[in-house]
DNA sequence: CGCGTTTCGTGACAACGTCACGATATAGTT
DNA sequence: AACTATATCGTGACGTTGTCACGAAACGCG
């Protein structure tokens, strides 16, 4: 007797994909409730019935950024040369980051007061680092680095953080070459 | 003939100081004109007049902030161990951070979609990064460290700030000892 | 005591997150 | 075919934010 139900799982998904949108093309500024509930189609209340608040979409979209970048990470396949896969996940990792600037904030910094990653969300940034381990690991194995893979996975993975960051910023040099030159550098040294 | 004049450099201190304590009590999310108005006794108007707007005020405790890092850095003086000053800087840069990490996240975020931190504002943070330059040289000249100071630096700077960054979301491990641990070894690797 | 000028802070406005509640659509019943 | 019952929808409201126009207030001088 009732009506049919909009507020399906499909209509969840489109307001994932409206959010992100919306985050990319406005930044944190323009991520606002009606804004996403427009580009999706619907009404601001369907989005508090599926994501419960604005913080519940932020997290989401928190969510969908670990993802792609797993994705990307992986897409760098395993050569012979375990050195060089680690610095073509290194250029991948950089690459993510350059081209999805602002959902790269959502997920390392946090543009949104209301939504504070917590232990649970803390997860889907160590199935990345996961991936980066074993990278790490081909190489200690291969004999180019030693120490405890997870240790130097953190370490690796500050490094390129605070090096995107910067980049990000537009702190780490003006022209492309020194750009490029310190990153290499950076990650010669470690 | 005017009636005296209340809104003067003392009255814009006195919010400064009033930002930077609401900032860090807060965080950015309690960071509102009427608070930061009321907690210096005054009427947001004063804010728009002294500061332009939110955004401004903002910029104030970006500077405040770099200020007093290169203060702290400074006061980590210099001994007759280039390389144990350097590891001495980086320690000072840590312990800022964690001693301050709403403001930092003001210098080296952007919790504040409306204040981003343009050419002008990058000079704060070099400000503070000639001091490390000028500390990676005096490694260089003793042998210590080879390439381009500035490079290093930046290379430093980028994972320290990492490094900080991690820590603070607590993404660098649970254990204190593992903190350490990882912060010792990345610092040490480069 | 009043006047002119400068300065102040109250109150308004638009936009935001959030949600109560009346409007709406549908299947079954008569 | 009309009606009812009910699950579901979106309009409109509330409190809060950044921002600023404009009337109120304070002061030195006549």
């Amino acid at each position: 007797m009732p009506r049919r139900k909009l507020r399906t799982p499909e209509l969840k998904q489109r307001l994932r994909d409206a959010a992100v949108e919306v985050l990319a093309e406005q930044g944190p500024g323009g991520f606002t409730t009606r804004r996403i509930a427009g580009a999706a189609e619907t009404s601001t209340p369907a989005v508090y019935e599926l994501f419960g608040d604005r913080a519940g979409l932020v997290r989401e979209v928190f969510f969908e950024g670990f993802g792609a970048l797993r994705v990307r990470l992986a897409a760098t396949g395993e050569t012979g040369d375990p050195t060089a896969d680690l610095r073509a996940l290194g250029s991948a990792y950089r690459a993510f980051i350059n081209a999805n600037p602002q959902l790269a904030r959502v997920m390392f910094s946090r543009p949104f007061s209301d939504f504070d990653p917590g232990p649970d969300e803390l997860g889907a940034g160590s199935s990345v680092r996961e991936l980066i381990v074993r990278r790490v690991e081909r190489c200690i194995e291969a004999g180019a680095i030693e120490g405890d893979a997870i240790d130097v996975a953190h370490g690796l993975v500050a490094l390129i953080q605070g090096l995107a960051e910067a980049e990000i910023s537009r702190r780490l040099g003006t022209s492309r070459a020194s750009v490029d030159r310190r990153w290499d550098l950076a990650i010669d040294a470690m």
